[in-house]
DNA sequence: ATGATATCAGATAACGTTTTCTGATATTGT
DNA sequence: ACAATATCAGAAAACGTTATCTGATATCAT
């Protein structure tokens, strides 16, 4: 019924509550009896203490609690994201307090508000509407923030990127590389560089292989698989001889794109050949299973936690610690061989 | 760069902590000169000052956290649960902590240890492992837990429920009013509770319309994909005539039998008829769509919030508060009409 | 035996708040 | 004009920790 304190150990153990602390904390200073220890252990035992995270984290520790904060919490990418990470936070015993922004900036700026109240350890930021001076001016009080996903050119933070260009690369060169020549594009608006990059390296990769661009197929839309099935039958309406391969800009739009070329009595991969982007859980269990270009998730999530860590370590941020991950191809069922 | 107190505040207005405190929390105590508080808010506002959310709850207030304790974060149905939560959580500018304890106990344990040591205000809690002997004490300790999804008999907690057991008696008699005489079942290993009511209310509801129950069109299995691809594989290969409809324990199974059915050339719904239980996402844009029971997501959270709540306030949780929440049938296109 | 040093552990201040207590003004009733 | 009351705001204690400072023993060398 009452919660059990540092004092209510000390008085059991017969010492005071310094050295119930230091008993807690052997790392600092180990001047210590061995009896007394022994008493001291005893006695946390025997009333299960546990120490109070925010007492001790007032007192100049880390509150062992990093944000989380992403644009949507429905999206599979950030879904395994958070799960990844959360993975993280458990084996150092940290929590993750999850923030879904729901693409609104007041509501990102709600919730950094919050995890600032909060005196969160760092926080890992997929921003939807935060500019550089804002960014500069959050880390300027003292919050660890580190750049995922999306960038914000400028802004003097740490940032943990996909090579999205790369990956662009990547999935149209294996098209190409299977004998596709005119390959259509299914990419978001052009809101994030993520898209802009992925869309860069489809142009690229085209001109590089002496093939010509075809305004005509590139759709943009939205990430949805709504919009990938739209977008695709529109494709399929307008230009459907002309093509016969298509890059789509993540997973759950190449599921709807693939959902669309099958309505029509088509065949995914021998009709059309579909390439996703992302390497969602769903796409291993679609139906044929779609190749893709894998996110380095884990190592983007795995990094973010270490630096956030070791700014709060030090006490400052790595201003420009800039780094980007390879992509990876995917090669299942959903491409023509 | 430096931190930003309520002593910085107080001496840039040339007052006491205490009366920024009091502009601060106006509820308790109003006695103010509209000219001091207005001085102190400039103040607040020059200095963008945001109260510490430790410090405050350490006098007493609540954190505004509360933590949320599930048994696979990959599974769309605690996604979703996670979601909603996430929304409640944000309008009353609440964090969510999630915890994932993949299964296991010592994970559930070690998760559980760490949100007491947060002091969290509450957690919401869908056991894998904890008896009501682990959970009285918990309890007893101080934080409020509330039970969802998976019931622990004998505790002296709130639980908030779906019934299971009207879901599994709204499939069958779905399928039996469309004319199905013989109902196949894909169930999970019979080691919780929503699997055994949902198998019960299937049983009971084939008895009362008249209809004999066939073990041999009964599966077990985990609640993945794979195990529905799996054991509708063995259905078919062993009884593929000898029924026409299947009821699955949830959507990410019946979307695996789904698959085996089409792969094995037959159609859905006019060869096979299925049925899922949880309403994912997923389920509206599988091929066909899937019809499926709902379970009242929402209204859980919003209940186990609510009970938090209240019980913060209150210093205790009303012990037993047991409530059940109504499925609702959720007609798409993979039923036979 | 004496002083020097190593070992141990308590008292106390501090972290950033809220709240109780108390005292100082301002307002009111007679 | 004076006491009684209402209004305002500061001082100080408290929440549960850790870290610094300090003092007390125990051990050792001479």
């Amino acid at each position: 019924m009452k919660k059990v304190t540092i004092k209510d150990v000390a008085e059991r153990a017969g010492v005071s509550t310094s050295t119930v602390s230091r008993v807690l904390s052997p790392q600092i200073n180990n001047y210590m009896r061995k009896e007394t220890r022994e008493k001291v252990l005893r006695a946390i035992e025997e009333l299960d203490y546990r120490p109070d995270i925010r007492a001790q984290s007032l007192r100049g520790m880390r509150t062992r609690i990093i944000g989380l904060v992403m644009p949507d919490a429905l999206n599979p990418f950030y879904q395994e994201l958070a799960y990844v990470l959360e993975e993280i936070c458990y084996r150092e015993r940290y929590g993750l307090l999850v923030c879904s922004s729901k693409n609104s900036p007041t509501r990102e700026l709600t919730y950094i508000d919050l995890l600032e109240r909060q005196k969160v350890d760092g926080i890992i930021l997929s921003t939807v509407g935060l500019n550089e001076t804002k960014l500069n001016s959050l880390t300027k009080r003292g919050i660890p923030i580190v750049l995922v996903d999306r960038d914000v050119p400028g802004a003097d933070i740490p940032v943990m990127f996909t090579n999205n260009y790369m990956g662009g690369c990547q999935a149209t060169q294996y098209l190409i590389d299977l004998g596709h020549k005119k390959i259509a594009c299914i990419i978001g608006e052009m809101n994030t560089l993520s898209s802009i990059n992925r869309l860069k390296g489809y142009y690229d990769t085209l001109q590089k292989n002496g093939l010509e661009i075809d305004k005509k197929l590139i759709k943009k839309g939205k990430l949805t698989f709504k919009d990938g099935y739209r977008l695709m039958k529109e494709l399929l309406r307008k230009s459907g001889d002309d093509f016969t391969a298509v890059f789509c800009v993540n997973d759950i739009v190449a599921l709807g794109a693939m959902r669309a070329i099958q309505e029509k009595g088509k065949n995914v991969p021998s009709d059309y050949s579909v390439i996703g982007f992302d390497n969602i859980s769903l796409s291993s269990i679609s139906n044929p299973p779609l190749t893709t270009i894998a996110q380095p998730i884990k190592e983007i999530a795995q990094a973010a936690f270490k630096t956030i860590k070791r700014a709060k370590r030090q006490g400052s941020l790595k201003k420009k610690e800039h780094k980007f991950w390879d992509t990876k191809l995917i090669v299942r069922e959903s491409c023509r061989k």
